[in-house]
DNA sequence: AAGATCTGCAACCGCCCGTTC
DNA sequence: GGAACGGGCGGTTGCAGATCT
């Protein structure tokens, strides 16, 4: 027999999450941090499965998350990424720090499938096209593995010389594919709130009654984050009204978010609040420096053909080196 | 205006892998 | 060594809103 599945399936809840549920969600990873699944719908009392809890932080309310359309420039890279990569969409989205995996593959799946099968029907003579020959397809190919292996390479050199992350040994960089490069130091736990303040938003304009019969169960759960908070960060305190604690939590200019640095206890551990941040977001000072050297790599055509002579390389060989 | 069809996206499902006991 | 467990991944589905007829 398989496994058994993850959490009982009588009594899940299924569908899309309220706004109730989310503050509930991130309330409760904020004050315990990721992880742990299993345990977070029955210590918050939702009535979600586990892994339906964590997609919909990853995808969701995870801080750093870029929601709306995509850039030109995201869309090439996308494009580009996939073809050094395939479906690996979450190797594809370490490199888009601010999408998700998710959305990444919806907008392949919607959007740039569509397109390219439009171009390769127009005979589009683009660096897409399936009409071009396949040699000079699959040298390209080839001198892009080239190029982001270089690029990662190069990323993770930088990565010995970062302090930060030297104070913790990582298992997930190097070696494994699916692992995110990037860890967040930068980003903060307002922007998972902002995601939630406009979520709210919205929410508010478009049911207001809901919003109103709802609202005193939302404070209630902020309350308790608040409360619970108290105990962990210097910035809460007693003296604050509802209102007050839920724009503390909310705020877009929370304090917190200025005070992005990590901080690293007398025996170089991470702090619990700092290893809520550095477990679960993408984008950091480290993910720019690696994101715009690939970037600048597998957008450089003329460095590609300036590197004729990293081509030889097998296929086979850059697939298997890369990683 | 109303029904049909299309589109986009959030969420679910099942499989796989690494870790723990 | 292997079973159980937790978590991550890619593929797929279902639904709501948009667009078309």
């Amino acid at each position: 027999m398989g496994r058994p599945p993850c959490c009982d399936k009588v009594g899940v809840k299924k569908g899309p999450w309220t706004p109730e549920e989310d503050i509930i969600l991130v309330s409760y990873i904020q004050e315990h941090g990721p992880g742990n699944w299993r345990s977070v719908p029955t210590n918050t009392g939702l009535l979600r499965c586990s892994k339906s809890c964590r997609l919909r932080w990853t995808n969701y309310l995870r801080p750093g998350i870029k929601r709306g359309n995509f850039t030109d420039h995201e869309e090439k890279m996308i494009i580009h990424l996939q073809a050094l990569l395939g479906n690996r969409w979450a190797a594809i989205a370490s490199y888009l720090p601010q999408r998700t995996d998710n959305d990444i593959k919806n907008y392949w799946n919607t959007h740039l499938k569509k397109k390219l099968k439009k171009l390769q029907d127009g005979q589009n003579h683009d660096g897409f096209s399936a009409s071009q020959p396949k040699g000079q397809w699959e040298r390209r190919l080839q001198t892009d593995i080239r190029l982001a292996k270089q690029a990662l390479c190069e990323a993770l050199s930088l990565d010995k010389s970062s302090s930060l992350t030297d104070s913790k040994p990582s298992t997930t960089n190097v070696s494994h594919p699916y692992t995110r490069p990037h860890q967040v130091i930068g980003s903060t736990y307002a922007s998972s709130a902002e995601n939630i303040a406009r979520l709210l938003e919205n929410w508010k304009k478009n049911s207001p009654k809901q919003a109103q019969t709802n609202s005193d169960t939302i404070l209630m759960s902020v309350d308790k984050a608040a409360a619970a908070n108290s105990s962990t960060s210097e910035g809460a305190h007693s003296e604050t009204t509802p209102n007050q604690r839920f724009d503390s939590l909310f705020s877009l200019n929370s304090s917190n978010s200025s005070d992005s640095s990590v901080s690293v206890d007398e025996n170089g551990n991470l702090t619990p609040e700092t290893s809520l941040l550095h477990d679960e977001s993408k984008p950091n000072m480290e993910n720019q420096v690696q994101f715009s050297l690939l970037e600048k790599w597998l957008f450089d055509d003329g460095a590609a053909q300036g590197h004729e002579d990293l081509i030889n390389l097998s296929l086979e060989d850059s697939a298997i080196g890369l990683f």
